[in-house]
DNA sequence: GCCAGGATCGTCT
DNA sequence: GACGATCCTGGCG
């Protein structure tokens, strides 16, 4: 496993969300291996960038690599990479980890114990790696971040697709990518083969 | 195990 | 002034 380069994210972003599941993913001393994402892109009604450039989503129309953070529910930090060329406005959210580094850490900051609990989750993770607003536009290819692949052993394992979660529009794109049989994904997903995601 | 409701705040209308 | 790319808790069975 080694670390990923720029050109990685310059690719479409349903397939780097596709190509992140198996990925691991570490910020500062913790660190997990991606196995949820979900796809967004500018012409997706879902997309906080589909209603143009704003403050908020500047990041998104920025170079490819990069972390774009905001705030959900005034309470939740999620955390996506900013994916395809300079001035698409797409992004991958990263749903959910399977915990390998600093697992005690994660147990402190979440409040939580079974590591099922730590990183199943957009928020949750976000939690358990300490990322916040802070980190908004910080460079995923450096300090604190790290992302590294691919997993060896990774191959042959099945990645599905499914509808995305949480939103009410454009929820039937089936751009949320989940490694199959994963006991740390957000939620169960119907079946549906990789090769109809387009 | 399942479901309903509340927490909480930055961003946009 | 309304609305979330969510999570946790409590009530019920």
């Amino acid at each position: 496993m080694s670390a990923l380069d720029r050109t990685f994210f310059e690719r479409s972003v349903q397939e780097v969300a596709r190509d992140l599941i198996g990925c691991e993913l570490a910020v500062g001393e913790t660190a997990g291996v991606i196995v949820e994402t979900e796809a967004y892109e500018a012409t997706d009604p879902a997309c906080h960038a589909y209603i143009g450039k704003t403050a908020r989503n500047e990041i998104l129309f920025g170079p490819p690599g990069r972390a774009y953070v905001y705030l959900s529910y005034g309470i939740h930090s999620l955390l996506n990479a900013v994916a395809e060329r300079e001035g698409s406005a797409a992004a991958v959210l990263i749903r959910a980890l399977e915990p390998t580094e600093g697992i005690e850490l994660m147990r402190a900051r979440r409040g939580r114990e079974p590591i099922e609990d730590l990183c199943s989750g957009p928020g949750k993770l976000t939690e358990a790696l300490g990322v916040s607003l802070p980190l908004n536009g910080a460079d995923l290819l450096a300090s604190p971040f790290e992302v590294s692949g691919p997993n060896p052993g990774w191959d042959g394992r099945e990645i599905v697709t499914a509808p995305r979660i949480g939103i009410t529009k454009a929820a039937e794109l089936p751009w949320r990518y989940c490694a199959s049989g994963s006991h740390y994904v957000s939620r169960p997903w119907p079946a549906v083969p990789t090769e109809d995601a387009t």
